[in-house]
DNA sequence: GGTTAGCACTCTCCAGGTTAGAGTGCTAAC
DNA sequence: GTTAGCACTCTAACCTGGAGAGTGCTAACC
């Protein structure tokens, strides 16, 4: 009432807009609840305490900060956070020293499956929150080599080489028996005839050629029919992802304050799902992404922030890497951080 | 002075050693500090709180129990522990309906990888601790089967499959470039020849052959021998494990209490060696093995206890499987659920 | 009219004191 | 040898009263 704001209700003035900004980076830099005092001291506002307050009462009253109670300062809100990372963030270009680091330790000519282990690696220790790479996967796997192997009691063990470098291998279950040999041409059959295409284009060409040629389809067809009807089912999970440092969240207060929310984190890291879903939709979008606490959509991750961006090989997105750490994590740091390693994680995989 | 004890210096009476049972049970069951009058009501002694006070005496003197202060009831020691566990423990026979859990999840006829995980959530899921099982892995691995394929750039990726059905990949890079017919024949080569012996094996005999006959050695068996001279070196840790329920452990207050301690044990859950170090000491040991808190010989695990047992194929002891928690642990339901889980850990991977 | 100083008020945090409860050790009686 | 009784000790829980920080309101100021 007193302090109604000079611009059209819902929109920042621009004196608001310094003040959240400054009580935000206060806020990420020591995690106690920001009073007026402080702010008119350390923020470099130029401005009384009690103009401040007034400007933090017309803030609270839009929903962008919050008090924890009455005489306690204000903490960000999610749309406080949401707002300061659209608007007001001033992303600090990344250190020599820290650059020169990722450059180093992702050196082109790394095997995939490595190069992968340390860039999630490099970002847990340079920011020192967990750090997660989703792996190269799916969609277009394309086969390069099959190989199968006689297990006891009608099993078979199928190794699959997807995509230039990656090896999978299942074990499968098969009507009878067949003998070394029998898989052995199998194996050659499947390799000669559709190496380069994708595991679905091969199991879709299979069936279909079945179909229109049972009755002259010799052994060693019908054999490789029977295999790579069960082997080159869609990968088994669907995806996955390495993940490293959780544990440096439990350094901080937020979250290892209530060890229950913490169990909750680690669990979900565990079973890998609902971070899985949540990556998976990163990689649709170009650049850095960062999702604030509950705006994921995943409660495990309420007061946790996610700041991802896809990496990618020839053009073609690959997977997604990114830093989780509690929401008051400093952007300005991680973003480029996180931005710096997809490129350079691209550049790796890119140049061989 | 009062009451000596009635045995040789060191050595416990029948009484006292009833009423350390009694204690460490209470303790096991509630985790607070067991005073004198609660043994005395629930302790199925027959003793009157003053007597028990006068034997908990000579326990805490002889090293048995311990007080946090001077009025808090006593807590056991490292060693009245150990003593509970191999002189007083009476083992449980396994509940019926944990035992057919056990037998229906363990079926014979499951991939190796895919048992051993299975064990890992077993023990977890029903100690409520986390569970923990080697991979199979090490000294004698018998070489099935060996592919190789060209990489860009001077790298091959080797496959070889080991025991049946484990399936090992690498990375390699080579002196020179190799056709894909090379790669093909010198993988045909080796797999003819040395298959059944350890890797270890082959590389010996190859290192010898290659000495002997320098000169004699045609195109295949150069590059064979090339090959595997880098794809077949002890594999690359040297050995690895399944862990399982990890977070279980936060639900013990003497854990979480300090998030530092948690941390440290989770830290060293990831880094994998000392864990390890401490798992391939109890392959030796036959049967059920127990480390009580510092016993260990890891700091990480103080106030932990580890229980393991090994499980074997054809005699031959594979690996270690086991279950780590707070040394407040309920040895006499633990032990015999990891005996059992090594046991059909055992005859599910022999029925083969 | 926007900005600021002043002030009363609220709330948390901490230190200190008090109490209730639990447990001990000792002594004396059984 | 065992037990009841008692004085003593220690902790945890609770209350209490500042101290400090922060707020909202009002009135004065430019």
């Amino acid at each position: 009432m007193a302090h109604t704001n000079d611009s059209p209700a819902g929109v920042l003035g621009d004196r608001a807009q310094r003040v959240l900004k400054a009580l935000v980076e206060q806020y990420i830099e020591d995690g106690e609840p920001v009073g007026s005092r402080t702010l008119a001291r350390d923020g470099g506002l130029a401005l009384s305490p009690a103009t401040i307050r007034n400007v933090m009462s017309d803030l609270e009253d839009l929903g962008y900060v919050h008090s924890p109670h009455t005489s306690a300062g204000r903490v960000p809100t999610v749309r406080g956070y949401r707002f300061f990372v659209d608007s007001l963030l001033e992303v600090r270009p990344l250190d020599g020293e820290e650059l020169s680091r990722l450059r180093r330790s992702l050196a082109p000519g790394t095997g995939t499956q490595e190069v992968v282990g340390i860039a999630s690696d490099l970002l847990s220790a340079i920011t020192r929150m967990a750090g997660v790479v989703t792996l190269p996967r799916g969609r277009s796997d394309s086969l390069r080599h099959v190989e199968f192997l006689p297990l006891e009691g009608r099993r078979v063990l199928a190794i699959l080489v997807i995509d230039e470098e990656r090896v999978e291998n299942r074990i499968i279950r098969t009507a009878r028996e067949y003998s070394a040999a029998e898989l052995e041409q199998a194996g050659n059959y499947l390799t000669r005839n559709f190496a380069g295409k994708t595991l679905r284009e091969v199991r879709r060409q299979l069936v279909r050629e079945m179909r229109e040629a049972r009755e002259h389809l010799d052994r060693v067809m019908l054999a490789a029919i029977d295999m790579a009807e069960k082997s080159f089912e869609p990968a088994d999970g669907g995806g996955d992802f390495v993940l490293a440092g959780q544990t440096n969240l439990m350094d901080f207060r937020e979250l290892s304050g209530s060890v229950e929310r913490l169990r909750l984190l680690f669990d979900a890291f565990n079973q890998k799902r609902e971070i899985l879903h949540l990556l998976d939709e990163c990689a649709r979008a170009e650049g850095v992404r960062i999702f604030i606490g509950e705006e994921s959509g995943y409660e495990v991750l309420d007061g946790c922030s996610v700041v991802t961006a896809p990496y990618q090989r020839e053009g073609r997105v690959l997977g997604v890497l990114g830093v989780i750490g509690p929401t008051r994590m400093a952007y300005e740091r991680v973003i480029p951080i996180v931005d710096a390693t997809a490129r350079l994680l691209s550049a790796a995989l890119n140049s061989r």
